[in-house]
DNA sequence: GTCTATAATGCGATAGAC
DNA sequence: GTCTATCGCATTATAGAC
């Protein structure tokens, strides 16, 4: 195959950003944020060790003093994009009071903002996720399930109290999460909007789809 | 990279089914249809020419004579998949009569049955179009833009009649178009749901969304 | 921890016989 | 249209000096 001559993107222009706290130091981090952006552009199996070297400055054997392989890079990116959603849905959650519209208003706004916060990482989190081996994915589809089913339970309480008029929960929950996950693909600062707008738009449409009332 | 020992998967296992009628015929057609089960399971990077002639059961170079390299078969496969979403839309749209409602339940139940019947080609559709250079990309992209141009069209009429009550036309399109996009991840035959069911159920969602009344 | 050098492999694509 | 054989190159990862 020979040079492409165009550059290859998947989204808005948008920096390579990682989450500060659970994000290493040093030049674990900085390798972590150049697979980032190596990642978001070409994908796991397109982007190489050697790219990613480059970004950083540093030789690209010298990689493997902090990493053990290319698919413990992105098995961290993985890891850390979970962990971040997690830790913001459960932050969302228990300070959003007893009722399920709150509780849901709270989960759907929480969703949207880490995805428009951190659009790059959010793709490589979901679309590069299949490249891990089940050992290495295994961290963040626990991390996925818990958040999945954080929405499920919302979901179940408020049909249970009538905030809700839904046939189906599981077909919601699949509504409602992919509305929010797309907001990485599209959302940026070319956008007519502010990330605090979308967050807002779509919990109303996320009540909406519930029936709630 | 060693060996990984173990099968990617990005979806639940479904076979590699073409649309009728849009789809080559001999040679082209199995070709066409192996790169689909190879670039899903692996992506377009990932996935190698070797393999897809493997799986057609020819040699790698007799590839050449039937598509002038990797990237002009995924371009064929980007454009199959869109022209099927286009396609189905449009006709659905025809059907609907002439008010929002109906319009907007018949394309969001087309939109969830072309990803339900064809999940393989529709997560390569969109997985992989930003591997295509641009002049390739082209063809698909144009169709994209007329599909989104029918939902933007259909939710401009619902609010201009009243049917509709959205604050903001882009954002419920963003909104509508991702549950449907996303069907294509999660829906199989092992789900407890029909492809009917599914459709149903998510028109029945998006006239929630768009404040159907 | 960082480098140079390289091993071992797989890749896309082509040449040329049939 | 299909094959065998191969070119030229990029890849992941390692060995070993400093």
């Amino acid at each position: 195959m020979e040079d492409p001559g165009w550059e290859p993107r998947r989204l808005a222009a948008v920096s390579a950003v990682l989450p500060e706290g659970v994000t290493p130091p040093g030049t674990r981090g900085r390798i972590l944020e150049a697979g980032l952006s190596v990642f978001a552009e070409a994908g796991f199996a397109g982007g190489s060790i050697r790219q990613i070297a480059g970004v950083v400055g540093i030789n690209s054997a010298t990689l493997y003093a902090h990493y053990p392989s290319k698919s413990h890079v992105l098995a961290e990116l993985v890891r850390v994009g979970h962990q971040e959603l997690h830790s913001r849905l459960a932050e969302a959650l228990a300070g959003a009071g007893d009722r399920a519209t709150g509780q849901l208003a709270a989960l759907v706004r929480a969703q949207v903002l880490v995805h428009a916060d951190y659009p790059l990482l959010a793709v490589v989190t979901n679309d590069e996720l299949h490249a891990l081996s089940p050992e290495l994915a295994a961290p963040a589809l626990e991390l996925r399930s818990r958040c999945r089913r954080m929405l499920l339970d919302v979901l179940e309480l408020g049909v249970k109290d009538s905030d809700f008029a839904l046939p189906d929960i599981l077909m919601a929950a699949g509504a409602i999460g992919a509305m929010g996950l797309r907001v990485a693909y599209w959302f940026g600062p070319d956008q007519p909007y502010t990330r605090e707008q979308v967050a807002d738009g779509y919990a109303e449409f996320a009540l909406r789809l519930a029936g709630a009332h």
